[in-house]
DNA sequence: GTGGTCTAGACCACG
DNA sequence: GTGGTCTAGACCACC
């Protein structure tokens, strides 16, 4: 697997492999069950140390995302639905995208036709039975 | 003007400051050509060092959000259009948010219907007969 | 005389002004031993207060633009000649320029003919004698 | 890398340093792609504070100069072009420069003149084998 | 190792 | 009164 990593951003890269993933994830490219590749593996591929790599899979797991399995690696979790937490944080953000879009000068329907097109971008996989 | 700071929050206090401005224009709790605290104000208001706020306000002019009259200090900018580097920024972080919502079992429908409540929760409050 | 100022720029007002003088002049439209209108005057003109225009006016006098005579006010210089500290301001403000253009992509040629665009822009009135 | 630096001037220090730093790109001394010092060694080097550094650095890189690459530091970017922004700032400048020229009795001739000679100090020195 | 952030207090330029 | 700049030294995040 190699990531689109920008390093002169100010997002750490860390966190580009971690939201790489989590996008790959939201798509249905990645699904529960899967594995990811080795630390070393995706450490190398992408010419990042291989601490950056660990970093990233540690936040995702922290976040619920995947699941650490000394045996065979990290696997994408099943989708978890009772994750408050998540919607609090969520809200958090779409709070400070939403009112920065207002100021300047987007309207709700212009915003909300933006989510529109993000979500027919990502791939219709059906979900599995959940939802 | 106080702003509820967390000091431990790893998003650095300049960025909660200019977060919390940024919500209170997108609310419409603070109207172009109005003026913001003097940066010596805030920072009293809120204990914390004067270059923080400083950094805050530069932050939020060189962003378009304000203007710096060196008569009056920071004042709201009027709303403009046309910005496309805006909306790039906007669509990738919403990407971001679609996709870990996907992954954390938040159907569209739901995604959209919070927007909606957050939008319905920063209603323009009425023009209070000045202006 | 009414000055396009803008209040929100970097640039202190009493340097607006003055640059807007030192320009009318390059340009022709105020010749030598024509008077600048009262520090009053100007003031007024312009919404801003009169330690500022005499600032600029200060300024001015200083870099040899204007003479201020008691009696009838701020009058334009004939054109100087021996400025020789002029010239190594001029010299070290265009070797910046010059530098930051070639930064930026921008060739020699267009940088002159830049300058040549500038120069038709400006009243060929013609120099009265000297030069 | 050691700065004449120019402690009691009006230009504040990071603009000393940055201008210093775009000179050196202007005139080919500083490469897309080379390093600039760490911040700390530079603020060594010119016994000046790390902030002061900062500052120039952010500012070299709000406006493109440089990309901070958190690995190894700071870098120098491969020219851009289509610049539309930068031009206007120019012309402005260049009108100013201009405009004080004439009213300094240094003619078209002369002032192309000068344009020339400082071009002709910084001419692309070859590039030493390396690249 | 790198840059980013923050503090507490100072001085200056501007209007 | 306003914001802008600078210092000296500290701590943190990232790699």
């Amino acid at each position: 697997m190699t990531i689109d990593l920008d390093m002169t951003s100010s997002i750490p890269i860390y966190l580009q492999i971690k939201n790489h993933i989590v996008i790959s994830i939201g798509k249905g490219e990645l699904k529960a069950g899967e594995y990811l590749p080795a630390v070393r593996q995706l450490a190398c591929d992408n010419g990042v140390n291989m601490m950056t790599v660990s970093k990233a899979y540690s936040v995702l797991r922290s976040e619920g995302y995947i699941e650490i399995d000394r045996r065979h690696g990290a696997k994408i979790s099943g989708t978890k639905l009772k994750n408050e937490e998540f919607k609090v944080r969520l809200s958090c953000e779409l709070l400070l995208l939403i009112a920065s879009s207002k100021a300047n000068g987007l309207d709700k329907n212009a915003f909300i036709q933006m989510c529109e097109n993000i979500f027919s971008t990502m791939n219709p996989q059906k979900v599995q039975g959940i939802v």
